[in-house]
RNA sequence: GGUGAUGUAGCUCAGUUGGUCAGAGCGACGGACUCAUAACCCGUAGGUCGGUGGUUCAAUUCCACCCAUCACCA
């Protein structure tokens, strides 16, 4: 079944070079580089591309704080991820930034192509501006109060509280985040990219792209919402490219990011004879282009991007495959848990062919996130990879190289248990095609047991007592090692630092997949070393511990710990309950009148199914005082009573003690 | 709030165009073995397939609503 030779570019999510490489990043680079070596491992030619995306405010202000230049900061943070990524076996081509001169002049060059053809115009719009700091500020760094909920210190595009969404011109209080000031409007004059003529070209586009059922969801959502062009610009200061013939304005890092592919590209045909840069980004080759990305930023590469591309006369990608994001233990990665683990602390403990096996044995190709549990992952790891994997080499080495000289019998005793092993290399690598890794690896390690079974069965151990039986004993473990090595094949772009070390051992050159299909016999391998050690579990513990923060300072942060000031903001009080009644059409409340000291409130409360409405008046309970209000079907609810209980009719209500009334704080 | 997704044995996950579909691996328990990094092999474990209604001869699989978790809202 050897295909035709394909051409391939592939190009993971450039990331932003103001932090540290974490595991969630990992998901990414190490879903994409499984794809590409198994690409490469059958025979075509697939090149992959990444860079540092170097651009934007958050970047140049972290600069200025650090007192560094963005330019030192970002080949600064690159070099930290250059070494993480080879550190964990990914295998770039190239490794660029979007801070380049190809960029530069790809990026000019696009929107030159853009604005020629008609697709760009410019709009004064009123955007918030700190007087003191002297720029305009993104949405993220204005901060106030709800205009919706009330909540405080809200980001300026949405609340977390209750989920509204709206400009830094509608929050109540606004203050900018860099100078404490309150920030002005200002008008200024924003270049945009007419997305809204690309409705046709992209819902194509998305036809023929054949993406996962669920991006093609999210995407005919935004389809129906109707397209909006696209701001492009920023005003000075801003750390990126200036856009021509303008004084003041630059283009807004999101326009440059994706062309860093590229820019990537360009910069490494430069370097190699056997890559065109036209064949891969101007229409009519046959020549493939895939983007591996997070679900976060679907938008910019499912419509923003194919439209510019486009529009500039490129080629659009053959797909965009996006992963969802990565939990651990189930939870949202969180530095005071010791879950917001940089690619260097795990390295620092443990092995990287653990989180890429790891990562492949739960990955799919759809935006689900996936779960780092750490204690699946030891067991795991344990049980698959040393267990059955690599225990299958261990087991039958040592009878080859204490009986036969390390010499392989001159034929395999079973050639059907050899072919089911061979017969399942298509399945594999079309699970690997697909992305659907955790399959393959679930294919594999079942015929890691079948390999197992066997050994059992003929029992070498057994028959090596025996003299007469030495011929079998050779042609046994023969067998398993040629099940073992046609299996790490299949590994091979999931562990490839494995792999070579199987190789070693077996004394071979370079693998290609179709070698599984045929065994290697009657020759020498090398003496048999440890593959790869256990995953101890003191190890992932002391990950863990080195991940938590040092001080109390970053505690706070995290919200699993709160200081006395924030417990101190919560106002709570002892109220009464006046009037209770149940409330129509609500299945679960009771709508409570309380007295708090002088004046009344109503509150809605879910706790109908514990309590009779009557039984209520009278008591004494315990209310939080200044939460928002909240606009309920049923009225206003203006606080919230205290209970505990899982629900349902276990729910208790909180009382103080004989003598407190009502209006007392509690604190 | 709107939209979308997810919720299956202790853990991680398969699976069903509605009827041997209630599964795998790990863990646990029992047994066997001793070649192997206490690995491997055999067997057992009975989870109302998130909840409540509905459609149907039949629903975990279809519909509605609800709950929980997550994401997106340029």
């Amino acid at each position: 079944m050897p295909e035709k030779p394909r051409k391939i570019l592939v190009t993971s999510a450039l990331p932003y070079a103001n932090g540290s490489i974490h595991m969630g990043h990992l998901v990414e680079y190490l879903q994409t580089d499984i794809w590409v070596r198994f690409q490469r491992l059958r025979g075509h030619q697939c090149t992959y591309v990444c860079a540092s995306d170097a651009h934007g405010t958050p970047i140049m202000l972290k600069a200025r704080e650090l007192g560094v230049s963005p330019e030192a900061l970002t080949e600064r943070v690159s070099a930290e991820f250059v070494r993480d990524f080879a550190a964990f076996g990914v295998d770039f081509d190239n490794y660029h930034t979007t801070h380049s001169p190809e960029n530069e002049a790809l990026t000019v060059a696009m929107y030159v192509a853009l604005r020629d053809s008609g697709d760009i115009y410019t709009k004064t719009i009123r955007q918030a501006y700190d007087e003191k700091e002297g720029m305009f500020l993104p949405d993220r760094f204005v901060r106030g109060t709800c205009p919706r909920c009330k909540s405080e210190d809200q980001y300026g595009d949405s609340c977390e509280v209750c989920g509204a969404t709206y400009t830094p011109a509608d929050l109540i209080d606004p203050v900018s985040v860099l100078s404490g000031t309150a920030p002005v409007l200002r008008d200024s004059e924003h270049y945009f990219f007419r997305l809204s003529e690309y409705g046709d070209r992209l819902r194509q586009w998305m036809r023929d792209a054949s993406l996962d059922r669920n991006v093609v969801a999210k995407l005919e959502e935004w389809f129906a919402a109707g397209l909006q062009d696209w701001d492009i610009s920023r005003d000075a200061p801003y750390f990126g490219f200036r856009i021509p013939d303008t004084e003041d304005k630059y283009f807004y890092v999101w326009l440059d990011a994706p062309v860093g592919y590229l820019a990537s590209f360009l910069n490494l045909c430069e370097r190699r004879d056997d890559l065109d840069f036209d064949e891969y980004w101007r229409p009519g080759h046959d020549t493939e282009v895939y983007h591996f990305i997070g679900k976060d930023i679907m938008y910019f590469h499912t419509l923003f991007w194919p439209a510019v591309l486009a529009g500039s006369g490129h080629r659009t990608p053959t797909s965009v495959f996006a992963h969802g994001f990565l939990t651990i233990n189930g939870k949202k990665m969180s530095k005071s848990r010791g879950t917001f683990i940089t690619a260097q602390t795990y390295l620092d403990n443990l092995d990287p062919a653990y989180l890429r096996y790891y990562y492949a044995a739960k990955l799919g190709p759809t935006i689900e996130d996936i779960d780092l549990n750490l204690d699946d992952f030891i067991a795991r790891v344990n049980a698959d990879l040393v267990g059955k994997l690599v225990n299958i080499a261990s087991r039958c080495a040592g009878f080859i190289h204490k009986k036969f000289d390390g010499r392989l019998a001159e034929a395999l005793p079973d050639p059907a248990l050899f072919a089911q092993a061979a017969d399942a290399a298509d399945d594999i690598a079309e699970h690997y095609e697909k992305r659907e890794y955790s399959k393959a690896m679930r294919r594999v390690m079942a015929l890691a047991d079948e390999a197992n079974r066997y050994i059992d069965e003929h029992k070498p151990w057994v028959m090596a007592r025996n003299p007469e039986q030495a011929a079998d004993v050779q042609a046994v473990c023969t067998q398993g090692l040629n099940l073992f090595r046609s299996l790490v094949i299949y590994l091979q772009p999931v562990v490839p630092m494995l792999a070579d070390k199987a190789r070693a051992f077996l004394g071979e050159a370079e693998w290609r997949w179709d070698d599984a299909a045929s065994p290697v016999l009657a020759r020498a391998i090398n003496p048999f070393e440890p593959l790869l050690q256990r995953v101890e579990p003191e190890r992932v513990q002391r990950m863990i511990e080195q991940s938590k923060p040092a001080g109390g300072d970053d505690v706070a942060e995290e919200k699993d710990t709160i200081s006395i000031d924030d417990f101190m903001k919560v106002d709570l009080r002892i109220a009464r309950i006046d009037k209770a009644e149940a409330v129509d059409g609500a299945d679960k409340l009771l709508k409570l009148t309380l007295d708090v000291g002088g004046s009344s409130r109503t509150v809605f409360a879910g706790i109908k199914a514990a309590y009779a409405a009557e039984s209520l008046e009278g008591r004494h309970v315990i209310v939080v005082a200044n939460l928002a209000p909240r606009k309920m079907r049923f009225g206003v609810s203006e606080g919230m009573v205290l209970a505990a209980g899982p629900g349902g009719t276990d729910i208790f209500l909180l009382s103080p003690d004989e003598g407190a009334e009502a209006g007392m704080r509690v604190k």
